[in-house]
Parts: structure tokens; C-alpha cells; sequence
DNA sequence: TCCTGTTTAATAGCGC
DNA sequence: GCGCTATTAAACAGGA
């Protein structure tokens, strides 16, 4: 049987599941990465069915982006600012789909509670980051910066200085072992592989992690050097070191 | 106020 | 029947 076209169902309800709509979307932009009413956007103009019935299916999708794994929000760039996070896919979430199908899932997508735990501390420093970052823009006392303990080595980011205009001064991350690897929270970092476990490392001394050329690390590099740029333009010392060069693809 | 995001619960369909 | 996945509904909190 033919696999349908995408854009041929006119107002029938194309065989996809919301899932599967939601990584279309995200696949489909230059960054990987798109926040909701973005991605509510896509499935609109592409299958007029959703264009009825808005709250139900929107509720769903919204439902399905929380409750699964596979979906990662990452918080918005300092730069831009809007309303709601922006998503993507979990890197480990590619094999989801069967040959490519997006018609249904081989096997639902679990993290184990550790990467989880992992995922979220990162992504709070990360957002936490932001938060410090726009507080500077605006001049204002910055919010306390809360960093995940093992995020931060004491000595390189004390706690956040009383004084309004001091953003707490960070140096290297440091990734303490204890049942996983900690990984830096760039964007890139966690779309890539897990790197190997091995003994604790700053980030000074790592090794290259093996880059992929994915579309995924090209956005995320993207991403990650015009975070650094805004964060040069505001004088503040992110707390993340750059990332390896991508290799030429 | 509306949008975004989280969570819980009920239900249906499918494969084993 | 059971387990898993997907869909739908609803309540609620927080932020722009």
C-alpha cells in the first residue's frame, strides 16, 4: 500500500499521530527546534483537518510534548524573547519511527530517571542562565542564578554576589561522575551521544566528544554561537565553555 | 486574559 | 486478557 502523501487528505484526518505531526514539524526547520505555536503552525498549513477543533487537538499535542521523553524544551535564547520554550527532539528519540514511518512508533521513548534528572538539571541551569542574562539587559538585581551542584565547581561560580550589578562569576563547568557522566549543558551537548563514562573531568581537559555533523549539532553550534555572542555583547562570562569545532562534513 | 506547560484520568485500539 | 500506545478531556499553575 502506498505510504500518503502528507498534504493529500484535504479535511480527512491524516494517519498520523500527534507524535509523529510534532517531530514533522520540529524536522522541518533549519534549527530543529520550534516553539509551540510554531509547530501548531506547521500541522495548520499543511492538513487542513486541524484547522477545526483547535483546543481539542492543541491540548493533545501540548499533552503528548509533556508527557513523552522524546520531546525536549529548551528555553529560549536570552536574545529572544517570546512566550513558552522552544522544543526538540531527544537525539535518542531518532529510531522512534520504524524505517522512517511516521505512522506509528516501534517503542515508546523512556529515559531512565537518572538522564532525566540529568536533562532537567541541565536545562534549569540553563534557563537559570538566561534569566541572569536578561536581569543584566535590564539593569535590574539578577534573579539568583541556580546552578545544579554538580553543574558548577565551587571555586569557579560562588554564589551570586548581593550586589545588583554582579552576575556570580563563572568558570568551567565540571562534570562529576556519579551514576552517569554530567555533560555540559550546551544545546549540542545534550543533542549529542552520550559521551563514554569514564573518571570525573572539567571540561578544561576533555577530549573532543565525537561531534556529529547532524542538522541537530549544526543548529545547535548555530544556536550555541550566537548565545555567546549575545553574552559577549553583555560583557557576561557564560557558563559554559565553546564547543569543539564541528568537523567538515 | 490568553497562552503555555504539567499532570491525572478515562478510554480505545493494537499486538502478543 | 494484558500491556502498551495514542487520544481526549479536564484541572491547574505560571508567565507574557
Amino acid at each position: 500500500m502506498p505510504r500518503p502523501s502528507r498534504e493529500s487528505y484535504g479535511d480527512q484526518k491524516p494517519p498520523y499521530s500527534y507524535i509523529s505531526l510534532t517531530a514533522m514539524a520540529i524536522w522541518s526547520s533549519p534549527e530543529r527546534m520550534l516553539p509551540l505555536s510554531e509547530i501548531y503552525r506547521f500541522i495548520t498549513d499543511r492538513f487542513p483537518y486541524y484547522r477545526r477543533n483547535t483546543q481539542r487537538w492543541q491540548n493533545s499535542l501540548r499533552h503528548n510534548l509533556s508527557f513523552n521523553d522524546c520531546f525536549v524544551k529548551v528555553p529560549r535564547r536570552p536574545d529572544r524573547p517570546g512566550k513558552g520554550a522552544y522544543w526538540t527532539l531527544h537525539p535518542q528519540a531518532f529510531d522512534m519511527f520504524e524505517n522512517g514511518s511516521l505512522l506509528r512508533r516501534r517503542k515508546r521513548f523512556k529515559l531512565h530517571k537518572g538522564e532525566k534528572d540529568n536533562l532537567n538539571a541541565e536545562l534549569a541551569a540553563l534557563a537559570s542562565f538566561n534569566r541572569a542574562f536578561l536581569a543584566r539587559q535590564a539593569g535590574a538585581p539578577p534573579p539568583p542564578v541556580m546552578p545544579t551542584a554538580s553543574l558548577y565547581t565551587p571555586a569557579s561560580c560562588p554564589q551570586p554576589s548581593p550586589e545588583p550589578a554582579e552576575l556570580p562569576e563563572v568558570g568551567a563547568l565540571t562534570l562529576v561522575t556519579r551514576e552517569r557522566p554530567r555533560r555540559a549543558f550546551t544545546i549540542e551537548a545534550l543533542l549529542e551521544p552520550e559521551p563514554p563514562r569514564g573518571p570525573a573531568l572539567t571540561l578544561h581537559a576533555l577530549p573532543s566528544l565525537p561531534t556529529l555533523a547532524s542538522p541537530y549539532a549544526l543548529a545547535a553550534q548555530r544556536y550555541h554561537a550566537q548565545l555567546l555572542q549575545a553574552a559577549a555583547a553583555a560583557a557576561l562570562r557564560p557558563c559554559y565553555l565553546p564547543p569543539p569545532p564541528l568537523p567538515v562534513a
